[in-house]
DNA sequence: CGGAAATATTGACACTGTCAATATGGGTAA
DNA sequence: TTACCCATATTGACAGTGTCAATATTTCCG
């Protein structure tokens, strides 16, 4: 039996995600609903409780494919045979083009109260996303950051700037003149030994 | 009559505010209802109507006072004699510490869609705590960022950066033993030139 | 004093998440 | 095939939410 109709429906569980996806770039966090999924789908308002338990249960599910694809949007041609520096640069560049892309699904990945914080594929996703940006630092001519360092420094300066950059310009708080055409590759020389680029 | 005492119960905005804020910091953002807070300070459960007309007035008002707060924190000691290194110091720890002391508030001033973003009374208090902000990046030794600055490149690196650090440290994302014991300072120097200090 | 305006209450409505009870269908062992 | 079990889905209900219109109450001010 084909694996995408196995269930009485079909594969409810992704196909409420892709509905809530939708939902939550069209309308916001806001205008997301379980029934309005539900609906969305074709099926009775009751029905994400079998697969999600509750609604942190479904943003936390939603959340989880968003580290993933944050995750691949970094990595999209590391397998190209591009200079380290390179890819460290199209690794944050792929970072801040899917919080653009996806600015209500950033936000909601990085709440407090609304997820199940301890879901262990969110974690593990999560997980996934820093080792990148951890690679990304040690990449820097930091004589602080590497790959080894004990103190953590790189890792942490690094995660907050890219971090809050992409949340700052994904909320419009950049808009002053003299910012707008900012990339993240034009602050992130600052950050380097003496802007040594 | 007593200013406290003007209307049918008193003060009540600032009464619905306070009960606001507790609930806020209390439950989080999950907890918060205008009938909890009417409940609390004893009013229908419309009264919140007249003052702020709905919700996203009623948190764009909490998140104006927050964004007070948060400039008094970074500015609490500037009337003393320190240095400027000292100043900058002590705004950046006032910053981090407002946050961690108000981590669901910090968080909901930076939310997209609860707020009216467009609030008179709301975007002065983001400038006013973001010319703070930009004077700390102004008195780096970056060779890029200056009060007059035409680039902007220092201030969105330090709004980015602290605003980041801030959203992290708050959200538990720092937690790995080499990680834990940093503050804001101990990753400052990395943005600056050579790390020199 | 008396009307006007600000302030607060009441009642209603649609919408939400969640739960218990029930129904439906597929998978599987006999 | 048949009969059963269990995963899956529906139904109906409930408390809680924000918002609004209509009404009531208090304060302000000429």
């Amino acid at each position: 039996m084909d694996a995408a109709r196995k269930y009485h429906h079909g594969n409810l569980k992704e196909a409420f995600l892709k509905a809530a996806r939708d939902l939550l770039e069209r309308d916001g966090l806001g205008g997301l609903s379980l029934r309005k999924c539900a609906e969305k789908v074709g099926v009775s308002h009751a029905a994400p409780k079998n697969h999600f338990g509750n609604i942190a249960g479904l943003l936390t599910a939603m959340v989880t494919t968003g580290y993933a694809e944050l995750a691949v949007m970094m990595t999209a041609d590391a397998n190209t045979n591009a200079d380290r520096k390179r890819r460290r640069d199209q690794a944050l560049l792929g970072y801040v083009a899917f919080a653009q892309a996806n600015p209500a699904l950033y936000d909601l990945m990085f709440s407090r109260d609304r997820l199940v914080q301890d879901d262990p594929d969110l974690l593990q996703q999560v997980r996934a996303c820093f080792v990148i940006l951890a690679d990304c630092s040690a990449e820097l001519g930091w004589h602080h950051g590497s790959l080894g360092d004990k103190t953590g420094k790189g890792q942490v300066a690094m995660w907050s700037l890219v971090h809050g950059y992409a949340q700052l310009v994904t909320a419009g708080r950049f808009k002053k003149d003299n910012m707008k055409g900012l990339s993240i590759l034009d602050i992130l020389p600052i950050i380097e030994q003496g802007g040594q680029n």
